[in-house]
DNA sequence: CATTAACATCGAAGATTGTCAATTTGAGTC
DNA sequence: GACTCAAATTGACAATCTTCGATGTTAATG
């Protein structure tokens, strides 16, 4: 995920020199500006890991819905601090939050969040009607 | 994403060693076992570029919800090989078909796949009620 | 105030990824 | 069959990611 720039449209129509068209040039705007998909796309591979799915659905599904570090870290064969940086990139996007308590920190789910990323996948998938 | 495996759950417990719980040990199963958190992972893995985002948004919004690779191509500043390997990331993923008619290939979005893919997001991110 | 426990951060090793240039494949055309 | 064009594949390289071991930080405790 790196520099994405769209090639600027000009003159309307595709830039194929032949006269045959392979299709309709049909160059339509993208849903999401070259930001917006970026942004998109860090939320995405936030999810993007094994590890980070399973600690998502343990916060999910853990009894008051959070979990310390020490308890996740017990789940899993890798070591504490991997665990870390995986939760400090869940929280970089806003999947979860992380609440200090005494020496423990408990993280949950950020609530309202499945429904935005559900969105973004709407408005990356979904076809839009009667345009 | 790679290895990752779950500790084996001995004696139904955490394994802290000292008396004092830093919360209600609940050591509750993960919601997706090993393999199918790393396919999940492939899915969103799959979504985590901006630039695979444009492609897919500019598929769903195009005049017949398909698009040849040369006006994708045409849209982008990268190589036609570059989209190449995109559009192949997306083909595994399950959520671009590839339709080959003459010199040239039509790529188009798996019926039902955003559907998928919610409910992938609703296993991982949702709270079980009444357990 | 020294110690301990929980968690975060740092630095490095190894694997994976995105891009390009060059080449190959495969279909249509002369 | 030679040629052309669309698309895929290959190889290389830089950038990024995951993991680990070591260290730092902060809070409770003796």
């Amino acid at each position: 995920m790196e520099i994405q720039e769209l090639k600027e449209q000009k003159e309307g129509a595709n830039s194929r020199g032949n006269d045959e068209a392979c299709c309709v040039p049909t160059l339509v705007e993208p849903a999401l500006g070259a930001k917006q998909a970026r942004k998109a796309a860090d939320v995405f591979n936030a999810l993007a890991d094994p590890t980070r799915l399973t600690i998502l659905s343990l916060i999910a599904r853990s009894e008051r819905g959070e979990a310390c570090v020490c308890d996740l870290t017990a789940s899993f064969k890798m070591g504490q601090p991997s665990i870390s940086h995986h939760l400090k990139i869940l929280k970089d996007a806003d999947l979860i939050q992380g609440d200090k308590r005494g020496k423990w920190v408990y993280y949950s789910l950020v609530v309202g969040r499945d429904e935005e990323i559900k969105g973004l996948l709407d408005t990356v998938l979904k076809i839009p009607v009667g345009v």
